[in-house]
DNA sequence: TTTGTCGTACTACAAATGTAGTATCAATAA
DNA sequence: TTATTGATACTACATTTGTAGTACGACAAA
């Protein structure tokens, strides 16, 4: 039942509640509902389900506080991202990561302020490399 | 019943079959079969269910030949790339799709001539836009 | 002609997901 | 004290996905 934490996939409305836990952690169910709330319209009880499920997984901590239940993500945003954008790199890019990065930059509308940015990146990550 | 085109998005099984089609396209179910299992050993009832199901989406297109069926991808990588890659921006990063390629650059191991294979991208990427 | 064999079609079934209703319990307003 | 409100727990149901068995029809071997 447990996830392996270190390989979490989730889906778009999983991702909705568990950003709504990353801005604003120890959410009451009811915080987390109108956060997701504010993108889409869906009934309180599929939230306040969808944490449940989450919980079971274990991707996220519920805590009583009364009768109000609190949820904490167990995971960071970074780790969920990583482990997300590593199936993506090796179902969709076979294996290979510099496939993804010159489809963004070919593909995508990137900005050149952006483009900008990531020239230092890869300028100080290569004086580190070498 | 039919997908919008413009906006798939593939499981792994899926796309490892769209690949075989990519790769050979016009396979039948027996070539697509080989072509699956040789990293994942499934059932070809499997396969050859994935595939109509496939069909039935409207992703890829069936003929007869003889008593044998013939399919052919309806999309191609680069689009799948494409919606893809973008679903996992809004999703994941926000609709930033260079929070995305910073991560890339920053978290999973791109080797140094992909860098520079990069470096060169954004180079003349550059130049188009000035 | 009978019998495998191969391929397709159809059926099945469990798990995950999206979605939400209903039941229940506690606190509060009247 | 009683009715209302708010929150959680439990149940439900359709769809998608992974996975595969079985039935059936055609062709090939004997």
């Amino acid at each position: 039942m447990e996830d392996d934490l270190n390989n979490v996939s989730l889906s778009d409305l999983q991702l909705a509640i568990m950003r709504a836990l990353w801005n604003k952690p120890n959410s009451s169910t009811t915080e987390v509902v109108e956060a997701v709330r504010a993108s889409r319209p869906l009934a309180h009880t599929t939230i306040a389900t969808l944490l449940t499920r989450l919980e079971k997984r274990g991707l996220v901590e519920v805590s009583r506080d009364g009768r109000q239940l609190t949820y904490r993500a167990l995971l960071s945003e970074n780790q969920v991202q990583k482990s997300m954008v590593s199936d993506l790199v090796s179902s969709l890019f076979m294996g290979n990561a510099s496939a993804l990065l010159s489809h963004l930059v070919k593909e995508d509308e990137i900005g050149d302020d952006d483009l900008e940015k990531i020239r230092h990146l890869l300028e100080s990550k290569g004086k580190n490399r070498a």
